[in-house]
DNA sequence: CTGAAAGCGCTTACAG
DNA sequence: CTGAAAGCGCTTACAG
């Protein structure tokens, strides 16, 4: 941590106390303009910046948001920190980063977050127990930090950002019962995620109206275990559609089917409901749901900032729309 | 921004000075075990926990690390940042997130990195020019920050971890000659990546070597321009094999070439260089030289950790080992 | 081993 | 509109 020109630096060259270099810095209306200007031209000259941490300590505002998620590597997780990044960055925010996982002292977790002086929180870890999320969500209502989920669901009137992912599973479904598919399943996870029991619910709907069983199968993210589910699920159970909460899920299930005998989307129809790259890279093409993951990141970004800056805000639990994509696999 | 307790907080319930609550948190073998014990107790009780960014200034460190990437939603990206990630915790670093993208006044942009006051810097862009690079290196060279790159290569005497891509593709170019291809294209990127200028070399050494052409077909990332380029590809030339410095422009590939109704082994042999999901959702599964990618990540904080510590360090360019994974794509 | 005091580089009332 | 001064919550020589 090098700091070469302060604020002192500044104010002497420019002939002015540094309380008014602050002051062209932060309320640039309230000091003259002659003097600005020239305060402005030293600073530029001399390539000065403010130290954060510094601006922080005394001002008590670290202009950070503090992203706490469980793990990076999800294909959704990535797009959702874009656009999170790309808002923050607009709006002048850094950004920390927080990993949290269902294994490690969350108490502690959540602590260490409010030590590093975060200004806002944007919580993206969507694999915690109902209880867990009890605990993260009272700690950060303790330190009374603001707080958006961020494509993650709790019942409580905690400001969040999602799709209608109980609609989008209903819908995707019927569509699927109206091309006169009987045997439609949904493959879940066996991990809990609060999205996927929404997807869950939504199928579950859909099937019960068209007077149908809802099926369930629960398998991994982990490619090389659900192949051997499917390879077996396969043998086993007549299927004529798969709707998959994972679109990596649906594409190894292709894989299966195909391996298995089976043609797609002739004989089974087969659906993703996240919309990643995973979709086109699949033989044949991947129908989707899409799931507006950057754009859910960025909304949540901006509605943080909002509620950090006490701005008006229309709704605190803002429901973006989704679309499907219709490709080869249906 | 919300604070409770305070080290005040703390000496006065404990009946010492400030100093020796600092003392206790920093340096517990300066003080006597029994106040120790004392203070510690206050400590738990009050859920005390030191003010990040006061002990930043103060004690000029912010034990915060910066990570300057391109775009989180790259497969690698997101891996790199998990080892990263998983040894910034261990170690007790805080992340900050940046991006830079070529368009951006490069300059600005590590400044404000600067004037975020990390104690290093993790370097992972790897899309700039050699110039801007070189612009890059100098602004951190003049602020004094350790910087170690990550996955990203540069001539100069600057601490970085990655694999030898060279020898990498150079062998597993050699392991087509040897099975008997001959029409071998490498698949590049339009786009310049410093790390595939380096699988390109690998590619054209071993192709000279066997008295053959090398031809280095450039294409997108972008899935359905790559699609568009391959179909043209196919038409006009001869290929009984295709190595794909992404494992996504493989996968695509294969599904071109499918459709083109040649085989895959048999007819023409496919391999990516990274080794990531996509490599085992392709039918069929693709082979691969692995790229550790986490590794690289864990490495290159740990190897920061070293110099921001001034540790003693064996090498500051590490090359970590790669392997080839056999599947069915050759 | 412990405390008083200075200082880190800013911001922000408070006077003028 | 501007400056002097206090203060943000810590760390760290310096005395003792």
């Amino acid at each position: 941590m090098s700091n070469n020109v302060t604020i002192y630096d500044v104010a002497g060259k420019a002939g002015v106390s540094l309380a008014t270099v602050s002051r062209v810095m932060n309320n640039p209306e309230k000091v003259n303009p002659e003097t600005r200007e020239k305060v402005l031209s030293v600073i530029k000259e001399l390539g000065y910046r403010p130290n954060a941490i510094a601006r922080g300590l005394a001002s008590r505002k670290s202009t950070t948001v503090g992203i706490i998620l469980a793990d990076v590597s999800r294909a959704s997780a990535a797009q959702l920190l874009n656009g999170i990044l790309d808002i923050a960055k607009k709006y002048d925010y850094a950004t920390k980063l927080f990993t949290l996982s269902e294994n490690e002292d969350i108490k502690e977790t959540i602590r260490s977050v409010v030590a590093e002086q975060v200004d806002g929180i944007l919580f993206l870890n969507d694999e915690l127990s109902p209880e867990q999320m009890e605990l993260v969500l009272n700690h950060i209502k303790d330190a009374q930090i603001p707080l958006v989920l961020s494509n993650v669901f709790y019942k409580e009137n905690i400001p969040a950002v999602r799709i209608d992912y109980e609609k989008a599973t209903y819908e995707i479904t019927k569509e699927l019962l109206n091309k006169g598919r009987k045997n439609i399943y949904l493959a879940s996870t066996v991990r809990k995620y609060s999205i996927n029991e929404y997807k869950e619910l939504g199928y579950i709907d859909a099937m019960k109206e068209a007077g149908l069983e809802p099926k369930i199968f629960r398998t991994s993210g982990d490619v090389a275990v659900n192949k051997l589910h499917f390879e077996e699920f396969l043998k086993n159970n007549e299927v004529d559609g798969l709707i998959a909460v994972r679109d990596s899920i649906a594409v190894s299930f292709i894989n299966e089917a195909i391996k298995a005998g089976f043609k797609v989307p002739e004989d089974i129809s087969v659906i993703g409901l996240q919309n990643t790259k995973y979709a086109i890279l699949s033989r044949p093409n991947l129908t989707c749901v899409d799931t507006p993951v950057y754009d859910i990141g960025a909304v949540s970004m901006r509605l943080l900032t909002k509620i950090m800056k006490h701005e008006e805000i229309e709704s605190t639990r803002v429901v973006l729309p989704y679309h499907i994509v219709e490709r080869e696999s249906n």
